[in-house]
DNA sequence: CGATTCCTTGAAGGTTGTCAACGTTGGTGG
DNA sequence: CCACCAACGTTGACAACCTTCAAGGAATCG
């Protein structure tokens, strides 16, 4: 613990840098995590319609915690345009709402996009209580760098790509998180975001949507029919979605290392051709 | 302190909601900023010229936190079409970096904007300890849930309004942090940023950046000249960035709370025409 | 003083929004 | 079962917004 003992190990720290240190982060994250699901195990399950609104129905707090156990729900601002713009898609997994220390009232801006169940932790300070624990802090603010990190990669995506690199953008997005998690084994996914949500989670009309989603068809990239995507042809994609392209030794970035799937392994999609 | 008493509060709490459920929670809070603070106190004060990347110099570990002290910075995303998305405008109080847990490697994409003084806490671990204390854990998650809604503000603005629109947003966006922090006291300010910086902020080309400035000027609305911002008609401002019409009993929200202004007291700019 | 970066302006063309109309689907009640 | 309605999807024409290209002016720094 001196002083010169952490600088003699400083030079070989730097060569192994992340997978040592973080080995004992992940342990201290993997221990929060488990503490979450316990909590979420034996917490009031809620059902709600698609279209209705998480906090309307139900006495619930201000600062409950969600967990999305199955279904879509997306959280959106409204503008006195009457115009809406949502700001993130929650997929089965999810946690939703530990932002809620700081909000006055109970999640308005959270809306079910299909019939959804959700785990409920209610009470009067939870979240309080929970960073209370050094693993239950770390795995909270991990999830909370996470949500930051979707946020991210949405401004990014709007701000400087067109509507149909914006699509190719938001299929492949859901497509790698539903694939990390096990949701889905193929390129094909069922997707409940009408093209009126679509617009307003990529800054487009439904109209226009609807234009560039027919001219990824025609061109044999992407397919949209029914609440259902298939990716046809996904390096053309990736392109679209401004992807660095991959070299030989391109390893994909782990998206999910502390989000429970179906099975235990690998968390990164199939990239190659 | 027995629980009937409080029982017997609770509608009274109903009432006042936020205001006394809060004050407990504020002390902790309190406690946290102070805590890190002093952390920051003593820490090793770094200086950037305008256009240096923070991580590229000094032998800054992954997961350094930061404080900016004086100056702007601002964090963005490259594309491989060699453009460049402007995520996050920092100012003087803010704190960057606290998501590098999740890192591999040290801070490379933020860019100061201006000479840029930072007050540095480097350390192996240093956020996994901080977060082992119940008060700092919940600054830190506070400090992340405001990041979290600038880029959430940030990104209905683009993907909802048009040009003139997301300058006003972010125009006034930089007069209300400013103001909370008593960095300003007038309806003037200087804002580091060159057009090109605002085009990548904001999702625009420099050209049309220029054009929509002029135009606000012409209207007189607002005057953008030699990193000198003055608002001339706050009212159409407000209006263009689609903010809600004031009514007699609006109060502005407190967006600042817990980061030290210069001089306590109130925290919201004055609104009044 | 040159060189660079930033600001400014015009003209042309592409992308996206608006308006309007119609087709399709799914649910509900007579 | 059919008629109806509402929500969603689809398509065309046109206008508005924004980008691109190009070039010149202004400011800043060595």
């Amino acid at each position: 613990m001196t002083k010169t003992s952490r600088c003699a190990l400083a030079s070989v720290q730097e060569m192994l840098t992340a997978p040592t240190r973080q080995s004992e982060m992940r342990l201290t994250i993997l221990r929060g995590r488990q503490h979450l699901e316990a909590r979420f195990g034996t917490a009031a399950a809620l059902t709600l319609r698609a279209g209705e609104v998480f906090g309307a129905a139900g006495g619930l707090r201000s600062d409950a915690i969600y967990r999305l156990q199955t279904g879509w729900a997306c959280q959106y601002r409204e503008l006195p345009n009457s115009r809406r713009a949502i700001i993130d898609v929650y997929l089965p997994g999810d946690f939703i709402g530990l932002d809620g220390l700081f909000r006055a009232r109970p999640l308005e801006n959270v809306l079910a996009l299909t019939l959804v169940e959700v785990a409920t932790i209610d009470g009067d300070k939870i979240l309080t209580e929970l960073l209370g624990c050094q693993s239950n802090a770390l795995y909270i603010t991990w999830l909370l760098v996470r949500r930051q990190q979707r946020t991210d990669h949405l401004l990014t995506s709007i701000s400087s790509l067109d509507a149909r690199g914006r699509l190719a953008t938001m299929l492949l997005d859901f497509y790698k998180r539903l694939y990390a998690r096990k949701l889905i084994a193929a390129r094909t996914y069922t997707m409940p975001l009408t093209q009126q949500h679509i617009g307003q989670y990529l800054g487009l009309t439904v109209v226009h949507v609807n234009r560039v989603l027919r001219s990824l068809r025609s061109d044999r990239i992407a397919l949209l029919e029914k609440n259902s995507v298939t990716i046809l042809d996904l390096e053309r994609l990736r392109q679209l979605a401004g992807e660095r392209e991959m070299s030989s030794n391109y390893r994909p970035p782990v998206v999910d290392q502390f989000t429970p799937a179906k099975d235990t392994g690998f968390s990164s999609p199939p990239m190659g051709s």
